[in-house]
DNA sequence: AATAAGTGATTAGCATGCTAACCATATCGT
DNA sequence: ACGATATGGTTAGCATGCTAATCACTTATT
């Protein structure tokens, strides 16, 4: 069965691009999820945590432990909102931006690897046929 | 630029598949990735820790502590090798065969939802793209 | 035969990611 | 103005998954 075949790529693709971007996130001491949190930030500083759980597809208690995290790596700092003080907003510190690009180089590197060897025409069905499988799944 | 849509695009279908999966499976009382090593030892009964570790494509520490678990469970349970006393050799216990067929069902429901609406020719065009893209990046 | 090198599995420690339960603050309804 | 309800975050506890370091047993080497 084709379906089969296709569940199980996906699946291999999954697991080794995970193992394949924590590897190269470690050389940035970052671990990986982390990237998307720091790269969402450098798009809208200063978002509130229940904003990021949207954004990064994940619950607000994983959010909490992440921006710990960060935060006690330096790369990420929280302020308490003037107007409402049960929302935290969190900002990219310095070296926190800093980190963005090189976080940026290795998107970019693992997109070039993976997509190695395709036409621009196979690149648009390619889109066209995650666009709709990521459709269905939503 | 089409190739970060694409990039986009995998990360999104990535992280919605594994929530979607870890939902369906919390009905059955497991967590994501339990699920391969259990349908794994259903096609290799008695399979050593370190092949696991490389069928299911991740570090032997991780499937000591998946074994572990599973163990506990009452899924799963090991045995020494006669031959050499370093390996255990993994075996699914009765309960533990009872729970792959409902496990299928959640892959086979999952693929259908992802596959839904999408003719056999773009399913061959699909696969071969994917097939392309797990070569590229293992 | 004794020691060195190699291999299978484990332990400790860290981080993501989840649920369930909770706390703190805002807002709504009466 | 006050009690109920809603909303933003946190804490506790579990599991996957990783690395680094270690233990246990085998196999080579001398």
């Amino acid at each position: 069965m084709i379906e089969v075949e296709i569940r199980e790529l996906l699946d291999d693709i999954s697991t080794k691009k995970r193992r394949s971007y924590s590897e190269m996130l470690r050389q940035l001491s970052l671990h990986t999820g982390q990237d998307q949190l720091l790269c969402r930030l450098r798009k809208e500083d200063g978002i509130t945590q229940s904003q990021l759980s949207e954004r990064l597809n994940c619950e607000p208690p994983t959010i909490a432990n992440m921006v710990k995290t960060l935060e006690n790596y330096g790369l990420i700092y929280r302020k308490r909102d003037l107007l409402d003080a049960r929302v935290n907003r969190v900002f990219l510190t310095a070296k926190g931006h800093d980190i963005i690009e090189p976080i940026e180089q290795v998107w970019q590197k693992q997109q070039d690897k993976l997509l190695e060897g395709m036409s621009s025409e196979e690149l648009l069905i390619l889109k066209r046929l995650l666009t709709k499988m990521a459709g269905n799944i939503s």
